[in-house]
RNA sequence: GGAGAGUUGGCAGAGUGGUAAUGCACCGGACUCGAAAUCCGGCGAACCGAGCUUAUACUCGGCGCGCAGGUUCAAAUCCUGUACUCUCCUCCA
């Protein structure tokens, strides 16, 4: 949500900023004018409600004098009728500029590469060298379906396409996984949150996904009810101090949970269709901060080394990228990704998005804290995948996969699988 | 799922048609060497708009009693709908 009064101060400049994010000046233009609007008739509208009160006040002594108010009350009748007309307009535009406002994206920070494609992020450093197979590494789906550990044929009959049952030693490779984040970002200071896994549109809209996401029908809706099956734990770990003010000596807040996360992914057919990467139904660590507006720009980068850290544990090769002004979610001001090496297919691949939304979605959500001199202030708020965990899997599947159809267990997941080291294929019933 | 009760300022708590009592807390002042007590004053920094502006400062106004509508010259008060909380019953891991 924006700082209308800002923008009006500062038109020229959001603009431009906007422009980055492919919002077309007419668009805001649209929004000027629908503001300059709403203000004439709330000026309109408030100088004949001062009048009605006045006038209302006099009524009331005149009655109270068993004095004649006929005139008063007639005259107050037709006022009336013309403020419920005014109130009756500026409702029409408010509700027009509202939605004008849901749909413009938070503004991007200077340092973001300007681009109207995702061609232009810059690779802020890259950890890990990529092993040299000496035979064809295999891509993580048929390492998993060879060791009888991941089951795509009967997710498929059981739900549909996208899903996965994940077997055994399977399974418990996925747990070791979240469990190691957990711990690890327990360790750096994030309270451990297991939260609602589907909230209400309230929260939907305070973190920035509705309206769009609905539109676009990106997530799973529960029919005849007003709640949404969360596509990440972002939802509900920010939505958690919506329409609070946090205590200042509070912050930084820092939260972390695992969760499913449930994506629609409309608009993805064809892409990723086998395997682990692009599930309905996936989980992930997530990683919330909530800090003060000066703050937050050192947050994400501990935020971001905070995920790093992790993957360098389980020693998988990654790079970090700054996203491009117009490849960034709608709430975000700045973001790194982190993508890790997928041998099988010879390129890095996303597995975290750490964002600073600064105040975008503290607004939508009304989360505030009082400064030093007392006054409310919105917060910032940031998040960041830490990490997803499937995408964790399919990665140590390929990245550590042996001649044999085996695959090594990273040292820091063996204390998490009994002692386990190495995954062969199983026996199962 | 059924029945009932409730939702008012930071907290407590009045108000059942005439424009939000009171207490506590908090802020300022007086008294005091200082503090406490006492007294005086202030107290919706939740939001919106106008004027004046360097200003989120100030002045004025609107709005404001869970939320959304309706009736009325006038609504915390009356009517309708709805959300949430609590209690009891039912059901359940």
């Amino acid at each position: 949500m924006l700082d209308m009064k800002m923008i009006r101060q500062n038109l020229d400049w959001y603009k431009n900023k906007m422009a980055e994010r492919g919002v077309e000046a007419e668009t805001i233009d649209k929004l000027m004018e629908l503001d300059n609007q709403r203000r004439d008739l709330i000026v309109k509208s408030e100088s004949l409600k001062a009048e009605r009160n006045e006038v209302s006040d006099q009524i009331s002594h005149l009655k109270r004098n068993k004095e004649n108010a006929d005139d008063a009350i007639t005259r107050m009748r037709e006022v009336g009728a013309e403020i419920k007309q005014l109130d009756e307009q500026l409702e029409q535009v408010k509700t027009e500029q509202d939605d004008l406002e849901a749909h413009l994206p938070n503004v991007p920070h200077d340092g973001v590469p300007v681009s109207l494609t995702e061609e232009g992020a810059v690779e802020l450093r890259k950890v890990g060298t990529p092993r040299k197979f000496d035979f064809k590494p295999k891509p993580h789906w048929e390492i998993g379906e060879n060791l009888d550990i991941l089951d795509f044929k009967r997710s498929a009959k059981v739900a549909g396409s996208r899903f996965v049952y994940y077997l055994g030693a399977g399974s418990m490779l996925e747990r070791a996984v979240y469990n190691f984040y957990l711990d690890e970002n327990d360790k750096a200071g994030y309270t451990e949150i297991i939260p609602p896994y589907m909230v209400n549109s309230a929260s939907m809209f305070g973190t920035g996904q509705f309206p769009k996401f609905k539109e676009n029908k990106a997530g799973f809706e529960i029919k005849d009810s007003d709640l949404t099956m969360i596509p990440t734990a972002e939802v509900p770990l920010v939505n958690f101090y919506r329409d609070e003010v946090i205590p200042s000596e509070k912050l930084p807040v820092k939260f972390t949970a695992l969760s499913p996360a449930f994506r629609s992914e409309a608009g993805s057919a064809g892409r990723d269709t086998k395997g682990l990467i692009r599930l309905h139904q996936f989980n992930k660590v997530e990683m919330v901060q909530f800090t003060k507006p000066e703050d937050s720009w050192d947050a994400l980068e501990n935020i971001t080394h905070q995920a790093e850290s992790s993957l360098k544990k389980l020693g998988i090769p990654y790079h970090v990228i700054t996203l491009t002004s117009s490849d960034m979610s709608f709430t975000a001001s700045m973001t790194h990704d982190i993508e890790v090496w997928m041998p099988s297919q010879d390129c890095y691949r996303e597995i975290s998005s750490c964002s600073n939304t600064t105040d975008f979605q503290a607004r939508r959500a009304h989360i505030q804290y009082r400064d030093e001199n007392g006054k409310l202030q919105y917060i910032h708020t940031l998040n960041g995948s830490g990490l997803a965990v499937g995408r964790t899997v399919a990665a140590i599947l390929e990245n550590f996969q042996n001649d044999d159809g085996s695959v090594n267990i990273p040292e820091v997941l063996q204390p998490y699988m009994h002692g386990m080291k190495k995954i062969t294929k199983q026996e199962l019933f």
